[in-house]
DNA sequence: ATCGCTTTTTACCATAGGGTAAATCTTTAC
DNA sequence: GTAAAGATTTACCCTATGGTAAAAAGCGAT
């Protein structure tokens, strides 16, 4: 399930640097938890395949899908991993799939030897930060039914490969109301 | 209403980097907009006094405020800055307002010169998409009456500075239903 | 092919928050 | 100090989405 390896960091989401990365890589089956809340988030996780789902659970214990994240990105529990404070976020695979783990000193490594890697993580957090900034616009400003059919548009492969309870929870609503939704279009 | 001089880095949020910087300031009245939509955002905003809103217009024309942003921090329309894309963000004094503009190139030789400027941007802006991250998971979880609470006693001096309505919008609701909630508590 | 489990849909009523409009209250400008 | 403009509250009804429960559809293991 574990195995170390060196790892070219040109691997590490097209980054175009060459530099060998003596990382760990991990395997999961579909269903399985590369995290649980209340475990300590000690990693930066590069998906090499496959595909995971971070949620958390509202009072209620609903399961509210956070995010999607397939191959050839990154993801991680920030709250966690950066900050050290308690981990409420499971991550799960949704498939088949193969992580990379990068914990703080490997981190801190790539940053120092890596040239450019510093700027290419700065610019990936921006990144992180738009996505979600738009995603609060959109739920200020659309309607379920339209952020649904923006989902569809822009990554028609969730819906291929996550179920649609995790789509509805993603999308803030229940999976009635999105059913509700699909059966109006 | 410009000015330009020197400026140690070490004024740039508390970063303990001593650099000087040769960086313009801009003085803006209450009321006036440092950035409107259609304009392009050319610099990263370092707010040294006063208060500034970043709002945008839904398809109505109703202002929705996207962020607050007081003394020491940072802003700027993002996808505009970083991207090139569009601006479709306003950015307006709140209260007798003055910031210092740091352009593209400058941001460059920042980064280039001082010593773990990067490495605090990168920080920054991680610091960012956790708070968006977070105010989602609010969105989905919690009432607009527990998201009003919240934004009290985290941020209650934005109650003395920002105006109901920008603040409703920033919660997501009307100025009429928070008015409805504020009576009821 | 079938049993059992999981996922998705349907249907019903309930409710938080929206839309409109008007009343009040606060601030600004002269 | 008063008029005008702007901000906030109130009241009314309306709608999108939630909650619950059950039916239907899909899927995996044997």
């Amino acid at each position: 399930m574990f195995q170390t390896n060196y790892i070219s960091a040109k691997r590490l989401l097209d980054w175009n640097i060459e530099y060998k990365l003596n990382l760990t890589t991990r395997s999961l089956k579909k269903g399985e938890h590369l995290l649980e809340a209340g475990q300590r988030c000690d990693y930066l996780y590069f998906v090499l395949k496959g595909m995971l789902r971070l949620y958390y659970l509202d009072l209620e214990g609903n399961q509210m899908t956070h995010w999607f994240s397939r191959e050839n990105s990154i993801i991680t529990s920030p709250f966690s991993f950066f900050k050290g404070e308690e981990n409420i976020l499971y991550l799960e695979a949704l498939e088949d799939t193969e992580v990379l783990l990068v914990n703080a000193t490997q981190l801190k490594n790539i940053n120092k030897n890596v040239d450019q890697a510093e700027s290419k993580l700065r610019k990936l957090y921006a990144e992180y930060a738009m996505a979600f900034s738009r995603r609060i616009m959109d739920i200020h400003t659309k309607t379920a039914e339209e952020r649904y059919l923006k989902l569809l548009n822009n990554h028609p492969y969730l819906f291929q490969r996550a179920k649609l309870s995790h789509i509805a929870s993603f999308l803030g609503i229940t999976q009635q109301s999105l059913s509700r939704i699909r059966k109006n279009i």
